[in-house]
DNA sequence: AACGCGGGGAA
DNA sequence: TTCCCAGCGTT
């Protein structure tokens, strides 16, 4: 074994944390986990983890399911895509989780990291592991200024990944380079001064730990404008789940009109969402929240919300459901409309 | 190869 | 504000 594996493998012993889904070598359970924790912090996925396996104990449960009620406990998490593949590989399996590495890395929302991962930690299978982390405790180590972002630096890292993973403790080694980079090598303001790898850490002696890695993609963000209608009629609200190649897909939400622009109310009724709805239908309109910023990683969405209120009841928005006012809570639906439903419905 | 996809925590 | 998190799928 190489000094870099054994020295972190003497810290995962001290550091280690403890964890749901490190009390198990249930492949299923294992899998789940590490879709939870795609982008995501190990704080934020450790609830959803308990309450998702526990609604869905193994496979079988989780390929019954409705993909609403998937959708559902994935509610507020985020990278929705996740639980719908998720549930499309469930119900792809029969009811058996692959054994191969192959056969893993065949499933839906499994890509190179995950197959790893599910493979080195449920089967002891010699994968390394390159995630975030890795790239991390890696370029610094190393001192490796290839962009992790480009394909040279994927392919450099993964061999380098791979070089370095101990092959008769690939389940301990793997997590262990996570832990570290996640407790110890941190992207900010990192330990080094209680390093147990300082001494031989490149980044540290040449002083570029905190230019390390290197990424070279700007993420540029678009500002989007939703007006969001909250409409009543005989003690029902219109719900609708979005599709088509955009964000929340499959998650539902209010009637929608989107503009390029904040639409003033004169705007708004103008628009042809609204037309169609029946006779000389003229509703009560009244701003309840106005200029929400929600921001997503690469778009912001300014939200007026509105509530309109109608005479009679109206013939419009036949792709909307119809649902009992009090029964929201039941629908998967955004945080930002989340956050409304909960102030005002 | 580049881009789109959530939400939140930390500094 | 900015960064980035146990990344993946599509184009």
């Amino acid at each position: 074994m190489n000094a870099f594996s054994r020295i972190l493998l003497d810290w995962y012993a001290e550091h280690k944390r403890e964890l749901p889904w490190r009390e198990t070598k249930d492949p299923y359970r294992i899998w789940i986990s590490e879709i939870i924790l795609q982008q995501t912090r190990v704080a934020q996925g450790y609830e959803y983890f308990q309450r998702f396996v526990e609604r869905f104990p193994d496979l079988v449960a989780l390929a019954e399911a409705d993909e609403d009620e998937v959708m559902k406990y994935w509610q507020g998490l985020g990278y929705y895509s996740r639980a719908r593949n998720l549930h499309a590989a469930a119900r792809s399996m029969n009811g058996v989780f692959p054994r191969t590495y192959e056969g893993v890395r065949a499933l839906k929302g499994v890509g190179d990291y995950t197959a790893a991962a599910i493979c080195s930690i449920a089967y002891d299978m010699p994968y390394a592991v390159v995630d975030g982390n890795v790239y991390r405790v890696l370029s610094r180590y190393f001192g490796v200024e290839t962009p992790i972002d480009s394909t040279q630096g994927k392919k450099l890292f993964a061999s380098l990944a791979q070089e370095m993973l101990d092959e008769k403790h690939a389940a301990l080694y793997n997590q262990a380079i996570m832990d570290f980079g996640a407790i110890q090598c941190t992207p900010q303001s990192p330990s080094c001064m209680f390093c147990p790898l300082a001494d031989s850490c490149s980044a540290l002696a040449t002083g570029k730990v905190n230019l390390l890695p290197v990424k070279q993609h700007k993420t540029r963000t678009t500002d989007r404008y939703f007006t969001y209608i909250y409409i009543c009629i005989g003690g029902q609200m219109l719900l609708r789940k979005r599709t088509g190649n955009d964000i929340w897909r499959n998650l539902y939400e209010l009637p929608l009109i989107e503009a390029d622009h904040q639409l003033s109310v004169d705007e708004l009724l103008l628009a042809p969402e609204l037309e169609g709805l029946g006779t000389n239908v003229k509703p009560v309109v009244r701003p309840l929240q106005m200029g929400v910023k929600h921001v997503l990683s690469h778009q912001i969405i300014h939200a007026d919300f509105y509530e309109m209120i109608f005479p009679a009841d109206i013939q419009g928005f036949s792709d909307y459901i119809r649902i009992e006012q009090g029964e929201w809570e039941r629908y998967a639906v955004p945080r930002l409309i989340h956050q409304f439903l909960e102030k005002y419905a």
